[in-house]
DNA sequence: CAGAAACGGGG
DNA sequence: GTGTACGTTTCTG
C-alpha cells in the first residue's frame, strides 16, 4: 500500500472490462513526476422524483430487471431536498455511464415517474463533485503501484496507482506549474492556409522553464549572428514537427498555451503529422492529440497536459471589440507587438534576406507574447478552477454562466440539495417574454462638468439577491401554493414544468391585482414593478450560495490586509478576484434560458430593485446638493452645487 | 422583416 | 459520450 500526494491536472475514464474505471491525471509535486491513479469503484446514477408512492414506483422499475435497453444496476430510496421541500427520491445505479442516456428516456416515460433529475452530468464531473476533488490542487491518494493498465505501463516516469481509499484534496495552495506557449507559422499563398497543400515553416517555442526557439528549416544563414541564436534549423518540415513532439515530451509540461490553438495550431500540426506519418503521442498515457467537439467548435486535448487556448480565455478576462493577439496584447501590456500581416508571410519567407530575418523575430514575438498573456490571466482563472472545482480545461472553455452553474451544482450536492434541470422552454414563449429590462440609465448631459462626485453600490445585485432573497426556491405564488401546493391531481394532469411556468406567469398578474388585499405582505419581499414576492424566510439556495462567497471574500482580504509577503498578498488578491467575478455572474443563471437555475421572475426582480435604488440614491443625493449627470445601472456622476442643498 | 447563415480567432 | 458553443452581425427569401 502507498500513499502519493500529487497534483490534480485532468480527470477522465476509460472502460476497463466492461466497467468504467476514473483517472485521475498529475504530477508529483517537487519530483513533477507523472502519476495516473485509477478508481474501479465509482458507479454512474440519476434521481427519480416519483409522482405518486415510492413503493409503486420502485416495482415498475423492478420490471427492467432483466430488460435489454435499461440496465439498472441497483436502486435505493434516499430523502432529498428539492427547492427546500423533502422529498423521497429514487436513485437507480448503472453500470456504465454511457448506459444513462440510453435508459433515461425510457424510464422518464413511466406513469410513476414524475421526472428525472441529475441525468446529465458528465461522470468525470460527478466524481469531482462527490469525492470534493478539486482540480489543479494537491490530492492525496492512497493505493496499490500497479505495472500495467489497459496497455498503459508504468515506468520510471509514471506511477500507475489502483485507489484504495477515496482520494482527497490536501492543499488548493499550489503554483509555479511548468508551462510553454507554441505558434505555427504556414507558407500560404493562396488564401487562408490549407494543411493539404501549405506547408508549416516555422515553429515558434517560448516556456517558463529557459526553452525558447523558432524551429525552421530555413536560418542558417543567421548562424553567426547573436540576436538570431533562437532559431533551431532542421532539414525538412517533418524534422521540425518531430523536433517539436521531442521537445514538448522532454520539457515535462503541465500546461501549453496557444493563440486560437484549438482551432488553428493544433488541427494543422494534426493534419501535416498524418500527411508526414509523424505520431503526436504527446499524451502522459501515450495516447495522441485528440479532439473534443464541443458544440461545432473542437477542443484539442492532451491527456495529462493541459492544453489552454487563450483566445478563449481572453474573450471572458477582458471586454472588447476584437480579440487579435496584437489587441489583446496591447490592452494588457500597452505595447504594440511586431505584425506580419498574414497573406505577406510566404513573401518574407521566399524572399529570404532581411525580410525572412523579421518573420523570425515575428514568430518569437508571437510566442514571447501568448507566454506573457497566459502568465497574466492564468493565475485567476486557476483560482476559479479550485472554486467551481471542475477541470482547468474544461473551466478555460466555459461560458461565465456555465462556470457558475457547476459551481453551484457542487454546492447543491454538498446540502443534499436536488439540481434542477435544464430548463426546456420553447422559442415562442421566450419571444413573447421578451428580454428583462436592464439597469437604470441616465444618459449623461452634454458639457464641461466640475464639482463632480461619484456614487456607487458595492455589488449591487449580489447585495440584492442576498437582502431581498432573491431565489426561486422561495417565491412565493398565491395561486400555486394555495390552489394546487403540487397535489396528485395537479400531477395527473401532465402538465409539465412548462405549464408550471406559464402558470407562475399568470398569477403574476393576479398578484398586480390582489396586491393590495394582501395581508402578510411582512413575510414577503416584494419587488417593484413586477410584484414578485420572495419569503424571507428560510433563506434561498443562491443568496445562502451568495453570502457565503462574499463571507470568503472578505476573510480573503482582511487576511490580505494582515500579510506582509507580497507573494501570498498577491495570491490572496488572486483568490477575491475570482469570488468577485464568480458573485457578479451569479445574477445571469437567472436570466439565461438554458440555465439550470433559469428564472425570469428573479432576473426581473433584481434589476427592478436594482433601478429602484439607484433612483432614490440619486433623489437623496439632491438633498444635499448633488445632481445626477450621468447614471448607470449601479453608480452615478453628480455635480456639487451647494445653494441648492436641502438638509445640513 | 424574420429567420437563416456566417462569423469570430488563426496564416 | 450522464455529448452536440454562443452571442452577434450579416445575408436571404
Amino acid at each position: 500500500m502507498v500513499k502519493k500526494n500529487f497534483i490534480l491536472l485532468d480527470i477522465d475514464y476509460v472502460t476497463y472490462d466492461e466497467k468504467p474505471v476514473i483517472r485521475l491525471l498529475g504530477k508529483e509535486k517537487d519530483t513533477k513526476k507523472n502519476i495516473i491513479a485509477l478508481d474501479d469503484s465509482f458507479v454512474p446514477y440519476l434521481y427519480i422524483i416519483p409522482r405518486g408512492n415510492v413503493d409503486d414506483c420502485v416495482s415498475d422499475l423492478k420490471e427492467f430487471e432483466n430488460d435489454e435497453e435499461v440496465k439498472i444496476n441497483r436502486t435505493e430510496i434516499i430523502n432529498l431536498k428539492d427547492f427546500q421541500v423533502p422529498k423521497d427520491i429514487i436513485k437507480i445505479y448503472f453500470k456504465h455511464p454511457q448506459q444513462v442516456p440510453k435508459s433515461r428516456d425510457i424510464i422518464r416515460d413511466l406513469d410513476s415517474v414524475f421526472e428525472i433529475r441529475e441525468h446529465d452530468i458528465p461522470f468525470y464531473r460527478r466524481y469531482l463533485i462527490d469525492k470534493d476533488l478539486t482540480p489543479m490542487a494537491e490530492i492525496e491518494v492512497v493505493g496499490k503501484e500497479i505495472d500495467e493498465f489497459d496497455n498503459i505501463k508504468s515506468s520510471e516516469d509514471l506511477t500507475l496507482i489502483k485507489l484504495s481509499k477515496p482520494p482527497k484534496t490536501v492543499s488548493t495552495d499550489v503554483s509555479d506549474f511548468r508551462m510553454m506557449s507554441f505558434d505555427l507559422e504556414v507558407r500560404n499563398p493562396y488564401g487562408m492556409p490549407n494543411p493539404e497543400e501549405d506547408e508549416i515553416i516555422m515553429i515558434g517555442i517560448d516556456s517558463n522553464i529557459g526553452i525558447r526557439k523558432v524551429i525552421s528549416t530555413k536560418g542558417n544563414e543567421f548562424n553567426n549572428d547573436e540576436e538570431m541564436c533562437f532559431i533551431e534549423t532542421v532539414d525538412s518540415e517533418k524534422e521540425m514537427i518531430e523536433s517539436f513532439v521531442k521537445t514538448v515530451k522532454d520539457a515535462n509540461l503541465d500546461i501549453i498555451v496557444g493563440y486560437n490553438s484549438d482551432n488553428f495550431d493544433f488541427p494543422y500540426i494534426k493534419d501535416r503529422a498524418k500527411l508526414l506519418g509523424i505520431d503526436l503521442d504527446l499524451g502522459m498515457d501515450g495516447s495522441n492529440l485528440k479532439f473534443l467537439r464541443r458544440g461545432y467548435t473542437n477542443a484539442a486535448t492532451i491527456k495529462g497536459l493541459l492544453h489552454i487556448d487563450l483566445y478563449l480565455v481572453m474573450r471572458r478576462y477582458m471586454s472588447l471589440d476584437r480579440y487579435t493577439l496584437e489587441r489583446v496584447y496591447f490592452e494588457l501590456f500597452g505595447e504594440e507587438k511586431i505584425d506580419v500581416p498574414g497573406e505577406l508571410i510566404y513573401q518574407f519567407w521566399d524572399n529570404g534576406g532581411e525580410e525572412l530575418k523579421n518573420l523570425f523575430k515575428y514568430s518569437l514575438d508571437d510566442v514571447v507574447s501568448t507566454l506573457k498573456i497566459a502568465e497574466q490571466t492564468l493565475p485567476l482563472n486557476l483560482e476559479l478552477t479550485r472554486i467551481v472545482g471542475q477541470p482547468f480545461f474544461d473551466v478555460t472553455r466555459m461560458a461565465t454562466g456555465q462556470q457558475a452553474e457547476w459551481y453551484l451544482v457542487r454546492k447543491a450536492y454538498e446540502i443534499g440539495e436536488l439540481v434542477p434541470n435544464k430548463p426546456n422552454i420553447p422559442q415562442k414563449v421566450m419571444n413573447e417574454r421578451g428580454s428583462n429590462s436592464g439597469g437604470f440609465v441616465k444618459e449623461p448631459e452634454k458639457g464641461l462638468h466640475e464639482n463632480l462626485v461619484q456614487f456607487d453600490f458595492r455589488s449591487l445585485y449580489p447585495s440584492l439577491i442576498i437582502s431581498k432573497n432573491i431565489s426561486p426556491d422561495v417565491i412565493y405564488n398565491d395561486k400555486l401554493e394555495k390552489n394546487y401546493s403540487f397535489s396528485d391531481e395537479f400531477m395527473l394532469d401532465d402538465i409539465n414544468q412548462m405549464n408550471i411556468e406559464d402558470s407562475i406567469e399568470n398569477t403574476s398578474i393576479n398578484k398586480i391585482n390582489n396586491e393590495k388585499d394582501n395581508s402578510d405582505v411582512k413575510d414577503y419581499y416584494v419587488c417593484p414593478e413586477h410584484y414578485h414576492k420572495f419569503k424571507k424566510e428560510p433563506q434561498g439556495f443562491i443568496p445562502s450560495v451568495m453570502g457565503n462567497i462574499l463571507a470568503e471574500r472578505v476573510k480573503i482580504k482582511t487576511m490580505m490586509k494582515t500579510s506582509n509577503d507580497p507573494i501570498i498578498k498577491k495570491s490572496l488578491d488572486v483568490q477575491q478576484q475570482a469570488l468577485k467575478r464568480l458573485a457578479n455572474t451569479m445574477y445571469g443563471v437567472y436570466g439565461f434560458s438554458r440555465f439550470r437555475w433559469y428564472s425570469f421572475e428573479c432576473a426581473q426582480a433584481i434589476t427592478a430593485w436594482g433601478r429602484q435604488h439607484i433612483k432614490k440614491a440619486m433623489k437623496e443625493a439632491e438633498n444635499y446638493g448633488f445632481y445626477a449627470i450621468y447614471a448607470d445601472t449601479d453608480g452615478f456622476y453628480a455635480k456639487y452645487d451647494k445653494n441648492k442643498r436641502k438638509n445640513n
